[in-house]
This record gives structure tokens, sequence and C-alpha cells, in this order.
DNA sequence: ACTGTTATGTTATATTCTTACGGGAGGCAA
DNA sequence: TTGCCTCCCGTAAGAATATAACATAACAGT
């Protein structure tokens, strides 16, 4: 979240996402691809309807929901793109290769999303986790607060 | 968590309530408190919609969405009842005394929730957040995965 | 009684997500 | 070629979750 990366962020992510797929033989069709811009081209996560509402501005026709929402679902099936529970809305998931479960700092005024990675927070939760006999195989963490540019 | 003292564990959880209300003077109206009687009665998580029916039938007549959503802000807003957001659904907040951003272990197969309070992780999370100059006000945590028993 | 506050009722609607079904494009084997 | 399969997308409908807006009731304090 430093200032003024967010944009060639952005598309590292796409070009990262492009190389994958190529990498693992994923089909990045037309439709993918114009999700994926949209996508990265949003300051903050997007929420489904604003996806098909600046897809079917794209496309000069009405999309129906579950277009997007298969699109979607294959980005996160593929760990391209994580849902943030708490906002029902959808961001590109830097940190590609990692293991992508991080720790989301949402802010409430500027509804940026960051992600981070704690290797340490990870292996905490783990633990306690197996403390209680729990087998977890998929973790969410987020915060809700204000961001360092907003606290200012 | 422990085996047999999950309905113990739901009485007293609304006593502590009822308690806490009386000690603060705040007002456990008959609809809160049957909103309450539901929620404490059941093994897992409902969803509102399910609160919504059983209210419906326990009152003989149909209840509408903002009756139990007032309900359950009430709840929230005191920190009786925590919201699953991978789930859209409610649960009896143990802890009360606690400020209660516990860990919430979600089991897929049998739907239970456990909810773990752990001061390490906390700090942990408070140390991340800052780091990156981020003030959060609220936390969550959710592991989703096998329970020990359903694990077995 | 008048007023402010809190709790609830009522109607309608917004938002998010899913189910079900069908069609087209490409591969691939007989 | 034909038939079959799979993946991707289109379309219509509807389920599930949540809120807006406005009205009424109940009660406390003055």
């Amino acid at each position: 979240m430093k200032s003024g990366s967010a944009e060639r962020d952005a598309v590292r992510w796409q070009e990262q996402v492009e190389s994958v797929c190529a990498g693992q033989g994923l089909h990045l069709t037309p439709l993918r691809r114009r999700v994926l811009t949209i996508l990265s081209e949003s300051s903050a996560p997007l929420g489904a309807y604003a996806i098909i509402d600046q897809l079917s501005r794209l496309e000069g026709k009405p999309i129906a929901p579950p277009t997007v929402y298969r699109t979607l679902d294959f980005f996160l099936d593929h760990g391209f793109v994580y849902k943030i529970e708490s906002r029902n809305a959808y961001a590109p998931c830097e940190h590609l290769g990692h293991a992508h479960h991080g720790v989301l700092l949402l802010c409430d005024k500027c509804g940026r999303s960051d992600e981070i990675e704690d290797m340490g927070l990870d292996r905490l939760l783990q633990a306690t986790a197996a403390r209680a006999g729990f087998a977890p195989h998929r973790q969410m963490v987020e915060l809700l607060g204000l961001c360092r540019d907003c606290a200012a």
C-alpha cells in the first residue's frame, strides 16, 4: 500500500496471471481477460454487481450475473482473486505464488484493501487450530479500520 | 467445545446475557428474549432467515425481516452475538466479558462453530496492522475446515 | 397531557448469489 | 464425416440475504 505503486502493482498482477495461465494451460478467454482488467483497474475491491455493470458497459449489452460469477469462480479457484467476506467484494490477489491466505487490511474510509503475508501468523493460527483438534482448509483474516493515509 | 457441554454453555450464555443486560440497564424485551432462546437452542449458527422462520412459528404469524435484523443488531452492538461473515450466520458469543474478537473454527461438515480466545494472536494481529500503519477497530478471523468430531 | 426516546410493525425494495437449461466451439476417436 | 465429449458462455428465473422508509406503540420524564 505504498503510495504511487498501486497502478504498477495492478499491471504486474495482470501480467502475472497471464503468465501463470500460460504456464498451466489455463484458458484465459476474452471474457476472463476483460474481467481481469476491470479488477486490476479498480483502486478498491469490487462487488460482483459492480463488475457486472462495468462489463455490461464495456460490452454494450447487459451481462447476466452467472457470467461474472463463473468468471470469479475461475479466478477464485486458481487463487488469482480473493473474496472479502465482510464486504462481498473481490480483489486481485497479490503474492500469486505463495499459498495466498494473508491478512486483509480493509479501510472503512477509502475502501482500499491491502493484503499482508505473515508466516508467523499462519503458524500461530495453525497451532491454535491444532490445539482444538481442528483441521482447517481455508482461513480468513480481515481487519477493518483506517489505513495509514485515511488515518492522517 | 468439550463434548456434552454445548447445551449447558447455551443456557449459561443466555443467563449471562440476562445479567449483563440487567447490569447495564439494557432492555431485554420479550422479542429479544425469544430470539435469544432461538439462538441458544441451536447447535449451530443460524442464518437470519432461519431465525425469522422459527420466530414466525413461535409467534404464530409471519415476522418481517427488519424485526429480526434489528434484534440481531442489538445483540451485535453489545457483543452478545457475532456474525460469521463467511456464512451469513449468527451465533452466541461466548466470552462475553472479554473484548470478543476470537478465532472462529467453523466445521464444514456439522456446521458447528467454536470460538477461541487467543491473546497472542490478537497481539500479533495488532502488531502486523501497526507495521502497516493500519488502525483496526474490528477483526475477523475465521478458519473453515473439519472439527475434531467430524474429522474422526 | 406533551414530548422525546426506544422498540416494534409494515411495506416495499435492494443486493448478492444460484439453479437449470441450452447452445456453440474445439478436440478427438471411430 | 460423424458422433461424442468437454469447456465456455448465454439466458431466464428465482433463492437467499439485507435495508430503506415510514408508521405505530409503549413508556419515561417533565
